[in-house]
DNA sequence: AATGAATGAGGGTTCATTCAT
DNA sequence: CATGAATGAACCCTCATTCAT
């Protein structure tokens, strides 16, 4: 009935076209309240023609997702690897170093489908990504506490859980970036300032954290 | 059939049985996807019991994550009342002196049911909650701002973008905290170490921002 | 909750305030539609409480419904059976005479409990007297075929469908008026008046058929 | 399972065939008490089946009923129109001239479909046809009563409500007469000796009115 | 006598999926 | 390639009825 004709879309692929409509939808209700006639009937087809394309419902959300979700996890992948180049004891120091330089790289991946990001994020209940946010916190805290645990010498470090809480704090808010609609040049930038806060808050924290320790917690808050 | 004798179980009533199993399904499946049948049978009843004591599935919800919603809007609004005291122009430097002495009763407030908190963050999505964190990070992110703009003489403060992303990253980081399983004396510290590291991050930017301003942005990473 | 005490009714017996509150919702909803645990309810009650008084929700039904279908049966084949009195073929003839002065009788019978009466022809569907009405009627018009078959001599009779038709339409116009809220009074002297009506226009046809019969079908509508 | 194939019965569309069922079903058990479920399987089909041709229950039941309530509505106000031609004091006597040629195609829309009308009558309860027939009946009445409060020089009319109630019956035994299964020329024979049936009688009454005026009221019955 | 809890069958409706055409 | 018809399971919810208390 509302069926577009091919012609008045240019040489949009019958793929895309319900790609696009099933973005629209999913990120809408989220993956299980979406339902798949809407999102053909909004592409021009009807619901069996999406089985010519996609498997499944869930396919078709992997469709849109899996490749901004691959291309993430190779990315980060490839830096924690580069991260892990220097001795073991000496990692932790330069993590910083070695990761701020990225930062651009990570925004773009991300930014190349900030939809799918999204769905990723928002709209993933009943998916294999529905921990895809938490299992990339995972990992870095594991990371870095592997790192803090190697590092030789005395080290002044957070406890474990205050660590563990700015870690996925810091990679939350990169995430909440992505998704906020806000444009490349702004997200790098707050990146970038987040990045700054948390290091100078870190490393002032350790301070009192050497004060308190000489002098036998005299300051502090509260 | 499956009717089980109270004694069975104890003196658990069945209301108390029907919120616990809910809380379960809710919890693991979220609001929409969550059948009211397993629930119901899962409590030891047919889906028709639910129905004389919850006047839908979403009042059975609600029954769950009303009581500790209300609460904490309560309690945030009575801080923020508290806040909102002192003369405008002096409110900005003022408040976090008011806010941390909170935070434990803030944390008291969500743990009175942290499933219920789960539930409102994770599993909400259909009922009036789906936007409860959106919502207050979005007031918090108004009242500060506000503020600023009432800071009589010159402030220097961060960028609008800046801003808002840490104010959105620190309620976040609570509210992560409180779905986290930490126990309440570790989620405290850890409120209290985040809130340092953004104070201190956050006044070292700030100089940064004098030195960048005064010196014609000589430094600065990239 | 909302249960009235027995003092607060003077002696208004259980049983009462259930056939009160059951006759409301029957009369709103019909039979079918009408849930029990709202009559109980409206009656003060919860619904497993009628089950002390009903077998089920028909008895119930019946128990409002059977005096008045009953009396008015009696009443009817009282009047019927007055009528065979005469002689087979002088019957047709002195049914008016002997029919019109119960007329108040029946009227009364009825009006004993009108909304009894509005159940039965409004809202009986899925019990006995689904066809209450109609099984009436059938017997009316059974009665007067079979008087007009046993007159004898030349009776200028309307065709069998028109009788049948006039007959149905008479006793339909009596249950409507019964059910129509109009007072004692004017439901008699409509009921005369409707009588009057067919009487004389009955009459009025036969001549026409005469005529018809005799001058060849010269005039007539149409 | 007990899917038919489509050559097993003929040429019948599927859409026909459940019209059909529901026919069958909304007849014997009313709108409200007709389970979807069974209109399907006796139909061959299972009951989402119908949600491919009809939004709801309701509308299932429109598709059935609308055409007839229409064409009914549209040539009884195409009539009323008509009747409305004649100056306002003379409306009254034309109305009877107007009307009777009708009659036959009155009872041909509704012939139109027997079974719809049934369903209008008897078994609309829940729906917007609820009270289709008290809907005309008092249109008519409002009419007429409004005819004979405009007609000049002395009429004489009958009580408002004695005419009201005959109104009310012979549109009555219209209804009546199409939901009886009697063929249509027996109808519309019934129909025209009913209406002469009504002239006759109540000019009759009316006569008796005058000589009950002006001899006050010597005779009459009781 | 009445409750209140619970059942179990059934209600209308939605939806991912299949498949002949 | 796409349709359109249909399935079948699951959904939330209602209700007459039962029964221990």
């Amino acid at each position: 009935m509302a069926r577009r004709k091919r012609s008045e879309l240019g040489d949009v692929a019958t793929r895309d076209r319900i790609l696009e409509s099933a973005k629209k939808h999913f990120l809408k209700s989220g993956f299980q309240a979406a339902p798949l006639r809407k999102i053909a009937e909004d592409a021009g087809f009807t619901s069996g023609a999406l089985y010519g394309y996609f498997a499944s419902k869930e396919e078709l959300f992997y469709a849109i997702t899996d490749p901004v979700a691959k291309a993430a996890m190779k990315k980060l992948d490839s830096i924690r690897a580069e991260m892990d180049t220097p001795p073991a004891e000496k990692r932790l120091l330069s993590m910083g170093r070695i990761y701020y330089p990225h930062i651009p790289e990570i925004v773009d991946v991300f930014l190349s489908d900030r939809d799918a990001v999204k769905l990723i994020v928002y709209g993933s209940k009943g998916t294999k990504y529905e921990h895809f946010v938490y299992n990339i916190v995972s990992r870095n805290i594991d990371v870095i506490n592997d790192a803090v645990g190697k590092t030789k010498g005395r080290v002044h470090t957070l406890e474990r859980e205050v660590m563990d809480t700015l870690v996925e704090g810091y990679i939350s808010t990169l995430v909440r970036l992505i998704v906020s609609d806000k444009d490349r040049e702004t997200i790098i930038k707050c990146m970038e300032a987040v990045g700054r806060v948390y290091e100078n808050g870190i490393v002032a924290l350790m301070h009192v954290g050497d004060t308190k320790k000489r002098s036998s917690a005299k300051g502090g808050r509260k």
